[in-house]
RNA sequence: GGAGAGGUGGCUGAGUGGUCUAAAGCGCGGGUUUGCUAAACCCGUGACCGGGAAACUGGUCCGCAGGUUCGAAUCCUGUCCUCUCCGCCA
């Protein structure tokens, strides 16, 4: 969330923002209850002042008659404190909710507008989209005549958007996974496997909402646990609750997780096959950074994508998301959209990676803060998140581009040490 | 799952109802001494919410949430977490 203290000054400024990102939120409101909040608070303080200095004069008082006499004193000021508080409470509670349905401001330079129409395309990867001498089939036409993706066994025994992966698709999540390890350790990554449910508490300070009509994530009955929907989630929740020195920053974070989503209201849209699912795996990265570096490892984030996508030989290009398309905690957010033959009539870009800097608005929720360097007191780290790998969307782009006129599917050489062959199929 | 012990500032750790305004040490900042570095010594040093131009100052915080009391780090209840032992288990 944003800090009190910069929407209140800074009213019109974060009311803009809210439009463009067509958010509504109602700003005026804040500022008015802190305007009561600050009121109230001294209020409290000086009962809880007065409160305390007659708790002392009974641990002086002379005789007994003064004591009883203190007592009803200090009992009537710590009613009336209570009253105060309370009230106190009830405004913090609303500034709170207020508060926190105010999306992250946004960087100037993102496109404004929301939709495809509006995002800005910035580059292409190294690899052309594939020109294809016979008619290109989509990844679940080719994961059922290569046996690889069974989506009715799926459906059966979890319902729609459920799969199970079979041979050789097996292999090739596991071999994704380990070239996106590989290229991350190289890097500097500290490696992670991290759990795949999390407390609804540290959802809620990434910025996902646990329930609710609208919400991505599968909550577990009578417990306050939730399944993530990303290893942000856990990443991002690991150094909740910490001050770190400087020197410490940045921190580089790569955790390989299960991510699960309910995709409400998603029916619909373009979701054959693996595209919209409720589970797959993921390689995420994540850092923890001050404030001055995280622009620049957002670009970083974005060109270690790159990277992944043209060590696989997958056509991509970058989006610079629109404002309006932005998620509450995003100052900023680049998009790789991989070309994905078999999808629409002709083929068409489906996003396979998505990175944003989150700047402070992930570190205040969680109270993740570090001490700068010469400096009295503490500040908000900076947070950002990025997709090494999403698997099943990556075996959507990997099948469907380096599919071949016998049936068979070429593995890229990036790939292949860890894939253990250089193709899949044709079937004998 | 059962029994026991514990959770205190950036870290270690003392503190069992009122001078806790939380000891001490480490770390950190500044200073003195000093070829440099280091050591030694001295001084300072928690976070959060307010007020004030500033000096300074009010309040809250001892895992979290309640309760008892005029007063709670301290007593009570719940809860989360950690450790030890037992049971169960891949």
């Amino acid at each position: 969330m944003l800090d009190r203290k910069f929407i209140v000054e800074n009213a019109a400024a974060v009311q803009e923002n809210c439009q463009r990102r067509g958010v509504k939120a109602d700003v005026d409101r804040l500022v008015r209850l802190d305007a009561q909040r600050r009121e109230q608070q001294g209020e409290v303080d000086e009962l809880n002042r007065r409160a305390n200095e007659v708790s002392k004069l009974i641990g002086k008082a002379k005789d007994a008659a003064e004591r009883e006499a203190r007592k009803n004193e200090g009992r009537e000021l710590r009613e009336k404190t209570a009253a105060a508080q309370a009230s106190l409470d009830a405004i913090l509670a609303e500034i709170d909710v207020l508060q926190r349905g105010i999306p992250n401001m946004s960087h100037p330079q993102a496109p404004l507008g929301s939709g495809d129409e509006a995002s800005l395309e910035l580059r292409r990867g190294k690899t052309p989209p594939p020109q294809f001498d016979f008619p290109p089939l989509d990844h679940v036409t080719l994961g059922e005549r290569l046996d690889l993706l069974d989506l009715e066994g799926g459906a059966k025994v979890a319902g729609h958007g459920f799969y199970f992966l079979r041979n050789d698709a097996v292999l090739l999540e596991l071999a994704l996974q380990r070239y996106a390890l590989d290229l991350l350790l190289a890097e500097g990554f500290t490696p992670t496997i991290t759990p795949d449910l999390a407390r609804n508490e540290i959802l809620q300070g990434v910025g996902y909402i646990p329930r609710g009509p609208e919400t991505q994530i599968y909550s577990v009955a009578d417990s306050d646990l939730s399944l993530v929907a990303t290893a942000e989630i856990t990443l991002g929740g690991l150094l909740a609750e910490t001050i770190l020195e400087a020197e410490r920053l940045p921190i580089k974070l790569c955790g390989i997780s299960h991510c699960y989503r309910t995709e409400a209201g998603a029916h619909g849209r373009a979701s054959r096959g693996l595209y919209r699912v409720h589970q797959f795996t993921k390689v995420e990265m994540f850092a923890f950074t001050t404030p001055d570096q995280s622009e620049s490892m957002l670009d970083y984030f974005c060109e270690l994508e790159c990277r992944l996508f043209d060590g696989l030989e997958i056509p991509y290009r970058v989006i610079d998301t629109a404002v309006g398309d932005l998620g509450g905690p995003a100052y900023r957010k680049f998009d790789l959209e991989a070309w994905m033959p078999g999808r629409g009539a002709a083929g068409e870009f489906g996003e396979v990676t998505s990175t944003s800097n989150c700047t402070d608005y992930q570190a205040r929720r969680l109270s993740i803060r570090y001490r700068p360097k010469g400096e009295k007191g503490t500040a908000f780290v900076h947070t950002l998140n990025g997709t090494a790998i999403a698997i099943s969307r990556g075996l959507i782009a990997l099948l469907e581009n380096h599919q071949q006129s016998d049936g068979s599917v070429r593995i890229p050489a990036a790939l292949r040490p860890y894939f253990g062959k250089g193709a899949i199929g044709p079937r004998a």
